[in-house]
DNA sequence: CATAGCGGGGAGACCACACTGCCGC
DNA sequence: CTGCGGCAGTGTGGTCTCCCCGCTA
């Protein structure tokens, strides 16, 4: 079994394989965050995060940016489904790719890949997803970025695995996927993988956890679900289950309660106030070291040049290596009374440079 | 039961600098 | 009154650090 679609109390769920959804809204209606194992997208296809190949810098008569290629969309979602482990890797999944784009100004901005489906076929279910991926990059500000903080960060940590992991954020290349229930929930396949007794009991688990809309309790539900790990536990989680209306409501309660999730969905305020657009577009493109703004004339440390290539180097690549290294080993200390001593103490470590030209 | 250790998550700091608004001339 | 220059303050986003809380040994 590769894919397991879970309804919950208040709405749906879809949860792939065996990893566990990252975090439930509030309000109990279901949010699908999958993050950091996709953090290391753009080092897998670095041709995503090459500023030449920015797809939001064309924009159109109107200003309209056009959206990611298909191939890059594809990729996205090859890299979503990939980043389970390799035994647990959906079956039989096809990627389909509906061309449409967000344009500016439609909330959610930022980053992100719209118009992205995923149809998921595997042996036991074949469940339709469509959704949007936002992308850990800049895009030139082509979008505008308005979603919360709160919600970026939400998702951060290894929430493909269990127990997750810290310290992610959307800057690490963290990927932000919200399904679209309407698809799902539409689906008249859905309930098929609530067959078995395995999902069964996780979505219970799930349900338990989940009603209470608190990540905190998805995180005790872990530590209830290990503490129900007994077979006897388990048979009364399967028996409790095999009642299964999916969730606890029949079709028409269901449907009542779905249909208010999407009423309040649909309200939601992500927005973001941004002052000042410009200011904006310029932080965007501002360069960045380690996630602070960089000098302009430290934004050629982005690449460090191997040593054997020193020998080839022009008299002004010899000045550059020198402004390279000054940035390396106090140059940059004394200029700023050693302000910055993380920064240029870090640098031959794990030192990410953004450089995105002027 | 008490304690230490560990891990996750939230809040906030940090950075550079274009831009804004105010003041004086 | 208008225009200009100078100055201080503001705002912007990605990453990192600190701290709190819950869980486990």
């Amino acid at each position: 079994m590769s894919s397991d679609l879970f309804v919950l109390d208040d709405s749906a769920f879809f949860h792939h394989s065996s990893h566990s959804p990252e975090m439930v809204s509030s309000d109990g209606a279901a949010d699908l965050f999958f993050s950091d194992q996709l953090c290391s997208t753009f080092d897998v296809f670095p041709e995503l995060n090459d500023p030449a190949h920015d797809p939001f810098t064309t924009a159109d008569s109107n200003g309209t940016a056009f959206g990611p290629t298909e191939a890059e969309a594809v990729a996205a979602a090859a890299l979503l489904c990939s980043s389970s482990p390799p035994s647990r890797q959906l079956e039989g999944l096809t990627i389909g790719y509906n061309g449409h784009h967000l344009a500016p100004g439609n909330g959610y901005g930022g980053d992100f890949y719209s118009g992205l489906e995923l149809e998921v076929k595997t042996e036991e279910c074949h469940v339709g997803l469509e959704g949007f991926v936002t992308m850990p990059r800049n895009y030139g500000g082509a979008v505008n970025d308005d979603v919360e903080k709160v919600m970026q960060r939400s998702y951060s940590g290894n929430s493909f695995d269990d127990d997750g992991g810290g310290g992610g954020s959307r800057g690490a290349g963290g990927f932000f996927f919200q399904p679209r229930f309407d698809t799902v929930l539409e689906s008249q396949s859905y309930q098929q993988p609530l067959s078995s007794p395995e999902s069964n009991f996780f979505a219970g688990q799930l349900r338990r956890v989940c009603s209470t809309g608190d990540l905190q309790n998805m995180r005790r539900g872990k530590a209830t679900q290990r503490s129900l790990s007994s077979p006897l536990a388990t048979e009364s989680s399967f028996t409790e289950e095999s009642q299964f209306k999916v969730g606890r409501y029949s079709a028409e309660e269901r449907k009542e309660r779905i249909s208010k999730y999407r009423a309040k969905r649909s309200q939601r305020n992500f927005t973001k106030t941004i002052k000042y657009a410009c200011r904006k577009t310029l932080a965007d493109n501002r360069p960045r070291i380690r996630g602070r703004f960089a000098r302009n004339d430290e934004s050629y440390c982005e690449i460090p040049k191997p040593a054997a290539s020193s020998s080839t180097t022009t008299r002004d690549e010899d000045e550059d290596d020198q402004h390279w290294f000054d940035g390396f080993h106090g140059g940059e200390e004394e200029e700023d009374g050693g302000n910055n001593r993380r920064v240029g103490g870090c640098y031959g470590e794990q030192a990410q440079f953004h450089y995105y030209g002027y």
